[in-house]
RNA sequence: GGGCCGGUAGCUCAGUUAGGCAGAGCGUCUGGCUUUUAACCAGACGGUCAUGGGUUCAAUUCCCAUCCGGCCCGCCA
C-alpha cells in the first residue's frame, strides 16, 4: 500500500464516504460510524495514553474522555466496549520537570523533594525510577496512579495498562521479534518520516543492565534467539546529552523498548485498538507514521484515529513541567463532574480555553443545555437536538427533578456557613420550590461549596468578605450619613431581613437620595465593595449591635 | 522554508463534512415590574463570518493568495 493511501486523522472532517444521509449533532457518533463501518469484533477496544512523566493535567483528560463519549455511543449500539489506557512508563526521564505532584494532587517544587536523586535518573524508564514522594513502587507509578484517580474522578472506567508490565510480561515480544527480523522494511517506512534512519538503525533500544538506561546503540541483532547486544552511549535530550556508561551487554526483547514510532502501532496489534484519540501534536508526526507502518510493516490496520485540539489555561498554554496546570480533582472542587464532562463534550476540532475565571459562563451554558433537553427552555434547532442527544451522556443520571442555583448566586451563598441559612435564603429568593424533596434541595445546595471555591479562588466580585474588623475607609456625604442613622435606629427597633431591605428603599426615598446610592454606602460599610448581596436580607442575619454600630459608623 | 489545524457579536460558543436571508446564551443599553443590587419580563444595540481575490444565479461554507494563533516537519513522546 502507498503512501496516499494513508488514513488522514482528521476523522471529524472528512467526506462521509457512505453517503450517511444523517448529519450528526454529536462528534462522537460520527466517530462511532466510522468504527462500526469496519465491523469490529467486540469487543471494541478505544485506546488512549500518555507517559507518567509528570502532572497529569486537566488537558490530558483529552485521553480519557474523547475515548469515553465514543464509547459511550458504541455501549449505547449494544457493543461492548473496553476503555485501555496506557501508561507509557517505559519512557525514559529526559528531563527534570519543575514542579511535582503528591497523590493527592497538590504541586510540590522540585526542590522539595530529592531532586539530586531524581537527576541521577535521567535515561531510565520511568518505572526504574524510585517515586520521590516514596509512596508508589516507583516514579512512574506514582503518576499512573494519578493518572488513575483522576479517570475515576470523572467516572470513566479505564483500564489502565503499563507499557513496562507489558514488555515484562512479554506482550510485545512477537512483534518485536517481527519488526527486528523485518529492520529493512522496517527501516525503509519510517526512514521517509525520519532522516536519522539510515543502515545502520535498529528498531529496538534495550535497557543497559549496568546502568539502567535507555540506550539507541545495538551492535548485534539475533531475532530467533530473543537477543540484541549493546553499547551504552550518550543520548541527546532536548539539548542536553545524558551520558551512557558505557558498558556493553546483552540484552532480550523483553528487557528495552520499542522506539515510539513503532511502539504505537505494536501497541495497537498488542491490545487490539480500534479507536485512538489523540493530541494535534501527533497529527502530522507519529500519525503518518504509524499508520504506515502499521500497514506496510506489520500488516495491520491502524486504529481510526481522531485529533482533537488542545485546551489552553486562562490563555496559556498547560505546562506540567512549569506548574500551569489544573489537576482534574482541582477542577472537581470548582464544577459538577456533570459540567466537566460538558466541557469534553464539545467538538474536539476546536481549540479552547479553560477559563477558571469564566467558570460561571460555563456552568450557565451546562445548565442552559440541561433545560434544552427537559424542553424548559426554547433553543434553536440545533440547540435542541444537540442536548437532546448529548446530555444523556454528559449526567450520570437523567434526572428532571434537580435544581440548579445559578453558579454566581451559589457563590454568594457561600459567605453564609450554616447550610440552613443558605436554604433559607436560596428558598427565598424562588430558586428552591416549596415542594422539593429534601434529598434535591441537599444536592442543590451542594453547588454553593464549589462556587464558593471558585470565588475564593478567583477572589473575583462574589467573593464577599464581611469587613468585621474594621470599618473600612469610606466617604459620605451628609444626607447618606442622615439616611444610615435613620437605617441604624430602624436596625435597633429589631426588625427582620426583609423588613429591613425594604426600609432601606423607604429611607432612600424620604431623604431623596438616589437608592442605588445607598445601597452603594451600604456595601462600601460591610463589604469595600460597589455591590453585593441582597443587603436587607444580609444585615437581617448579622449580630444587632454589630450592624447597628457599623452603619453609625462607629466601629 | 514545507505541511497541517484553527480564526464566526464585547465574552462563551453553535452553524461549515452536502453553497440558499448570520444564530444562541451571557454582557451592554432602554423600558416595565408598588423593593434594580444575587432577579424577573419586554425590547434594542451588537458582525466585512480574520483579510483580499476567484468560481457561482447565490459563498461563512468551494478554490487561490495573505495575516494571526497553534502543531508537525531534528530528537523524544
Amino acid at each position: 500500500m502507498s503512501a496516499d493511501e494513508a488514513t488522514s486523522p482528521y476523522t471529524l472532517q472528512a467526506d462521509d464516504e457512505d453517503g450517511d444521509e444523517h448529519r450528526h449533532v454529536f462528534w462522537a457518533d460520527r466517530i462511532a460510524d466510522e468504527i462500526a463501518a469496519r465491523e469490529p469484533d467486540d469487543p471494541i477496544v478505544i485506546k488512549g495514553g500518555i507517559s507518567p512523566s509528570g502532572v497529569p493535567h486537566f488537558g490530558n483528560m483529552n485521553e480519557v474522555m474523547r475515548g469515553y463519549f465514543v464509547a459511550a455511543v458504541l455501549r449505547e449500539r449494544g457493543h461492548e466496549v473496553r476503555q485501555v489506557f496506557t501508561a507509557d512508563d517505559r519512557d525514559p526521564l529526559r528531563k527534570l520537570p519543575r514542579k511535582l505532584a503528591n497523590l493527592d494532587g497538590e504541586l510540590v517544587d522540585l526542590g522539595d523533594v530529592n531532586a539530586g536523586a531524581l537527576g541521577r535518573n535521567l535515561g531510565r524508564p520511568y518505572t526504574d525510577i524510585p517515586d520521590p514522594f516514596g509512596c508508589c513502587d516507583s516514579y512512574g507509578d506514582h503518576f499512573s496512579a494519578l493518572i488513575q484517580s483522576s479517570a475515576d474522578a470523572l467516572g470513566v472506567p479505564i483500564e489502565l495498562a503499563s507499557n513496562t508490565r507489558l514488555y515484562e510480561d512479554g506482550e510485545f515480544e512477537d512483534v518485536t521479534r517481527f519488526l527486528l527480523a523485518n529492520a529493512d522494511t522496517a527501516r525503509r517506512v519510517l526512514a521517509k518520516y525520519q532522516d536519522k534512519v539510515d543502515a545502520d538503525y535498529v528498531p529496538f533500544n534495550p535497557i543497559c543492565a549496568d546502568c539502567g538506561k535507555v540506550t539507541e546503540t545495538v551492535t548485534a541483532v539475533r531475532p530467533e534467539a530473543g537477543e540484541v547486544d549493546y553499547e551504552c552511549t550518550d543520548m541527546e535530550a532536548g539539548g542536553d546529552t545524558i551520558a551512557g556508561c558505557g558498558h556493553e551487554g546483552t540484552a532480550t526483547l523483553r528487557e528495552g523498548k520499542l522506539p515510539w514510532r513503532f511502539e504505537w502501532p505494536a501497541q495497537w496489534r498488542v491490545l487490539g485498538v480500534d479507536f485512538e484519540p489523540f493530541g494535534k501534536d501527533h497529527a502530522e508526526g507519529s500519525w503518518p507514521s504509524g499508520d504506515d507502518v502499521a500497514r506496510n510493516v506489520l500488516g495491520d490496520t491502524p486504529p481510526v484515529p481522531m485529533v482533537y485540539e488542545w485546551f489552553t489555561l486562562d490563555g496559556k498554554a498547560f505546562s506540567s513541567s512549569e506548574g500551569h496546570v489544573v489537576l482534574v480533582e482541582d477542577v472537581l472542587e470548582l464544577l459538577e463532574p456533570e459540567v466537566v464532562r460538558f466541557f469534553f463534550a464539545k467538538n474536539p476540532k476546536r481549540a479552547r480555553d479553560f477559563s477558571i475565571e469564566r467558570l460561571d459562563q460555563l456552568v450557565d451554558e451546562f445548565d442552559r443545555f440541561e433545560q434544552l433537553y427537559f424542553g424548559e427552555v426554547e433553543g434553536t434547532e440545533d440547540e435542541t437536538a444537540r442536548a437532546e442527544r448529548v446530555y444523556p451522556f454528559v449526567v450520570d443520571e437523567v434526572g428532571p427533578d434537580r435544581i440548579r442555583l445559578p453558579f454566581t448566586f451559589a457563590a454568594v451563598l457561600g459567605m453564609f456557613d450554616d447550610p440552613d441559612l443558605r436554604e433559607q435564603v436560596a428558598r427565598k429568593e424562588g430558586h428552591i420550590p416549596d415542594d422539593a424533596d429534601e434529598e434535591t434541595v441537599e444536592a442543590a445546595l451542594a453547588r454553593v461549596e464549589r462556587a464558593r471555591n471558585w470565588a475564593r479562588r478567583t477572589d473575583n466580585e462574589f467573593n464577599y468578605e464581611l469587613k468585621r474588623a474594621e470599618i473600612p475607609d469610606v466617604d459620605l456625604d451628609p444626607a447618606t450619613e442622615d439616611a444610615l442613622d435613620e437605617l441604624a435606629d430602624f436596625v435597633a427597633e429589631g426588625h427582620d431581613g426583609d423588613a429591613i431591605q425594604g426600609q432601606i428603599y423607604e429611607t432612600a426615598k424620604r431623604n431623596d437620595m438616589d437608592i442605588g446610592a445607598l445601597f452603594t454606602a451600604g456595601y462600601r460599610l460591610f463589604f469595600d465593595e460597589e455591590q453585593g448581596p441582597q443587603l436587607g436580607t444580609f444585615l437581617g442575619k448579622l449580630d444587632r449591635d454589630f450592624v447597628v454600630a457599623r452603619l453609625r459608623r462607629e466601629r
